[in-house]
DNA sequence: CGACGGCTTGATGATCATCAAATAGGGTGG
DNA sequence: CCACCCTATTTGATGATCATCAAGCCGTCG
């Protein structure tokens, strides 16, 4: 669902351990931002490619008249800012405060063309993006509301998991609205869902930010990602 | 917005030209499939990577209860079937008569280590997909019927529009049902929508699976893909 | 010519957006 | 430390868009 690397979705405190670190033949830069600060925006150079290290990242189109739909969340150890033509193509911002590992794209190319085993998982990584992101299309496509926020909440809890522990409880870094906008809703319902779930039993509130998962099980069956394929 | 591999569009009947023709090492076989015949499914083993060679393939997923989303219609020229961890995340089905290319990915993952152009390749790829999806995310998340099939009857008669041209007619290669579960709609929905499209002047409809389009600048206007960034 | 499937058109209703207001929670200044 | 304010969130009322249910139409093919 969300952006993945498929590489190593517990890289948060991790950052020299990253597989990237130093792939472009030198060591790289970090890079903080604070909340709502822009990494890059839609039709700059793409000089470079980016690491989520600790935080999310937000990235985003908007409309002319203003609606804006998040593409997706870039957790840590995702990698942000590939690009086919050498300008990206989508807005980015920070989530709260986060760090960035910044790669010059063209040493990480010409060390791609040199190490095979990098530009294997550069590959690697953007193919992972593409099945995240079909999943997303069957959510904004095809699922009512219920489920879109089920599903989000399941995702988020799935990242946050004990592995195995039928509750979890967790931050949500993201605003209602960031929410509304990555899962095609309004703000108003994606609150309204929210406390459906929770008189339902399946989440619990402590405070806005902060969400229970009473039940895995229950969750993961109103998200019904369950796919039938014939 | 389709599926694109940023390669050459215009592939058509270009099979050996194509820049995947031997890339694994020796020559690729070419596939024909039928109308509503499937190359692959969610799940199984994704030892072939595709290159469409004629016609059009749709990526699809399907939920439990029969729900349908078409991911991408893939067209001559563009690349299917990539995938990080070598299994197929989606179903695949033949819109119309269509020939293939046929890769092995284990020879074609060898070549890519071998020859740096090739990964290079793959790569931009993958990343021309991912852009164009992001701006599929924008349409199914924010945009109203009338947007969604302006948008979407505007990228076909970009693909198949004589350059500049103010008027471009060409056969809808996809059923109602097919242009529905790609946008997020109902077939009713699609089929009242271009019905007043047609009424508004914007297009013709020669037969149902055929479009003029009389104003590719009005067409423009109503699919609304201005980008405002900030 | 008739039947089938896909497309169109119509009538109705549910879901979700919009507009509006109240509440809560976090941060700031006194 | 407390009161206040500002903003995010929640809740409520209404309405528009689009899905659903239901016929009818049209082109195709046997």
């Amino acid at each position: 669902m969300f952006a993945q690397t498929a590489a190593h979705a517990d890289a948060t405190n991790a950052a020299d351990r990253s597989f990237w670190n130093g792939t472009s033949g030198t060591a790289h830069s970090i890079l903080n931002l604070d909340h709502t600060e822009s990494l890059f925006f839609e039709g700059d150079e793409a000089d470079f490619v980016y690491e989520v290290v600790e935080g999310v990242v937000a990235s985003y189109s908007i409309l002319a008249d203003g609606r804006r739909q998040i593409h997706g969340f870039f957790f840590p150890g995702d990698l942000l800012g590939l690009s086919p033509d050498g300008q990206y193509h989508a807005n980015t911002c920070a989530i709260g405060k986060i760090r960035l590992r910044s790669i010059p794209r063209a040493k990480l190319m010409r060390t791609a063309a040199e190490r095979p085993e990098v530009g294997a998982k550069l590959l690697e990584c953007a193919t992972s993006q593409l099945v995240g992101m079909q999943n997303h299309f069957v959510l904004l496509g095809r699922k009512c509301a219920r489920e879109k926020v089920a599903s989000f909440l399941h995702a988020l809890a799935l990242r946050y998991a004990a592995k195995g522990s039928p509750t979890v409880t967790f931050r949500l870094p993201m605003s209602r609205s960031e929410i509304a906008d990555y899962l095609g809703l309004t703000i108003e319902t994606v609150s309204r869902t929210i406390t459906k779930l929770r008189i339902a039993g399946l989440i619990d509130l402590p405070n806005s930010s902060t969400v229970e998962v009473r039940s895995m099980r229950k969750l993961e069956a109103v998200a019904g990602d369950d796919t039938a394929d014939f």
